[in-house]
DNA sequence: GTGAAAGCGCTAACAG
DNA sequence: CTGTTAGCGCTTTCAC
């Protein structure tokens, strides 16, 4: 590791001269001849700030915290996770994941993590939710991930749950289906509020009505599959849409046994959680993919705007999120959903 | 955050002083009435040591560094990850958790995560395998996670598979099934090996033949559904052991068209890697649980007893792995594995 | 036994 | 324009 006192001595110019070049804090306060050389000697040198001695004096470390409740049951946590790493590199950050989950005490982590003195937090949950941020994060800048600030004092990143059923509901309208269903999740969370008011508005957007019957809210469990298959039975829906992909196993399995053709029989949108179910076990499901990554990305350069007061506007989000594809394509596709941004009421 | 010069001043000795007391190096040095009023007022004052100041001295950060390459696309990563931050937790270490996978150049990862001081790496594939270790990380501690040392320069923590695979089949002998497929993976890796050859073993040494045309290895795919339905229709299995969930699925879906029922027309053994096919779509299937929190658990602890030259085999593991479930239990249940350490061969 | 002093690598006032 | 100086919070040698 190469340092600064070297490329003072090398260049014979001082400390300070370097860190003034090496900082770009140069113009008019350094020759440009001398800065050259001293940037010459860097480079040549290989020369690589020391971030810890850096922090030491500045109090800004670079250092990013991702706290997660639910980090290990989710599978699909990890594209959370790898977005916001992405971005952090990108933005010359690092990342401290750390679960508040399991047996380690949330305040002492968030604790820990402020003694390393990183710069900021991200606050996720694994599906879109209300969450309380502990009154610990409340002087540094904080982001939330797939949840909603209870008290509105956080801006959060989320996906847009009523577009979501929106699009899917429409695309199934759109493939002729005259009795589309619903099959949602009895757990309380927003994303049900949304998905469900997007479903409906769908249909009476499209001169239909709103009819009860067709929903079924339901856990992941045996008595889900039961339900399911009383919605079949009483119902005969040509068309599903599904809280998630292991909702929709249900239908596909309860088509099965009917001798129904997933696709043709019956047409069924789930919105993907799992990733292994949709791409595994039935490619003839319509998928709508959660932006898991890109909802990493943006939270990560949302929280290094407002610690830096920097306007990140103009970066480019590697995978961008499209709109629904078109309607020319067969059934079993993917639909794209998008994220919003939601500004903290007070900051 | 209070320092050690404000413990000194109203202490009323110096900043040495506390600094040897504080850190526990008093023996003898220091009057233990002194000592005693030192880590009173420490305590009062609710002091924590700055990690990035005693860095800059000691060279030595505890921060752990965890490099993987597919952390996105695998479901269960997250599990050993959450064993690894446990375990650092519990060390008083942090964790950098990268990826090497993305867009971010593996090096230049690396590069970072050294000027921030890390000291040691964990090296993680996400399914068995030969790794090779990049040579930059060649001076520092480094333990492989779920993969071998293709060198043998490193020691590293994976499950047994021979084991599994043993065990697994021999699950289905005592179940009495006479008929014993294996759906193997088509992937070439450390894994496949050691489970077909588990499964190889456990046949002889019940006085029974192992049978190639009971043996297919498959990828994740459609044509997949097809081996294994060929595999039905030709050679009638009574009791599978497979790879994966995934294959699993291919068996249960199998049966299913056959009006056969999982645990009494045939029995299932399956490796679970994703979780949710075991926990919502198919209760009857006998799952081998593979150890993933325990895996990251005792990578971080070996990797801390390399750091620290310290002994940490008094640890215990919160989640301990059992041995095979006694067999009076009905056949759907759960098969724990042992995980294995394998030493360096040139530390 | 205890404290003064130096220094880890870097930044930021302030002289010159 | 450039160098000197001080100091971030801590550890560690070395006098006293």
């Amino acid at each position: 590791m190469t340092t600064m006192k070297e490329i003072a001595e090398q260049t014979g110019v001082s400390v300070s001269t370097v860190s003034l070049v090496l900082n770009d804090r140069d113009a008019g306060r350094v020759k440009a001849s001398i800065a050259a050389q001293v940037r010459d000697t860097a480079r040549k040198l290989g020369y690589r700030p020391n971030p810890l001695a850096r922090s030491l004096r500045t109090s800004r470390t670079r250092i990013l915290a991702f706290v997660s409740e639910e980090i290990a049951t989710t599978p699909y946590a990890g594209g959370i996770i790898l977005g916001a790493q992405d971005a952090a590199s990108t933005l010359g950050y690092m990342l401290f994941t750390v679960n508040a989950d399991g047996r380690v005490d949330e305040e002492t982590e968030i604790a820990t993590l402020k003694r390393y003195g990183v710069d900021g937090f991200m606050y996720a949950k694994m599906s879109n939710r209300y969450a309380n941020v502990p009154s610990s994060l409340g002087d540094y800048p904080v982001v939330l991930v797939d949840a909603t600030d209870r008290e509105g004092r956080f801006p959060s990143i989320e996906p847009d749950e009523f577009r979501i059923a929106y699009d899917a509901t429409k695309r199934l309208i759109d493939a002729q289906c005259e009795r589309i269903a619903y099959v949602g999740c009895s757990e309380l969370m927003l994303a049900q509020d949304g998905r469900l008011e997007g479903y409906r508005r769908a249909l009476e957007d499209a001169g239909r009505k709103f009819d009860e019957r067709l929903v079924v809210n339901v856990l992941n469990n045996g008595p889900a599959l039961q339900a399911v298959s009383d919605l079949f039975d009483r119902e005969k829906p040509d068309g599903v849409f599904c809280f998630n992909d292991a909702r929709a196993w249900y239908v596909y399995e309860c088509a099965a046994r009917r001798e129904l053709t997933i696709g043709k029989d019956v047409s069924v949108v789930g919105v993907d959680n799992h990733r292994v179910f949709a791409e595994t076990f039935s490619p003839q499901l319509t998928t709508v993919e959660l932006p898991h990554y890109e909802m990493g990305y943006w939270a990560t350069c949302k929280l290094v705007s407002m610690i830096e007061d920097r306007d990140l506007s103009d970066l480019q989000l590697p995978h961008t999120t499209a709109a629904l594809p078109p309607l020319d394509a067969p059934i079993p596709a993917k639909i794209h959903c998008t994220l919003i941004e939601k500004e903290s009421v007070r900051r």
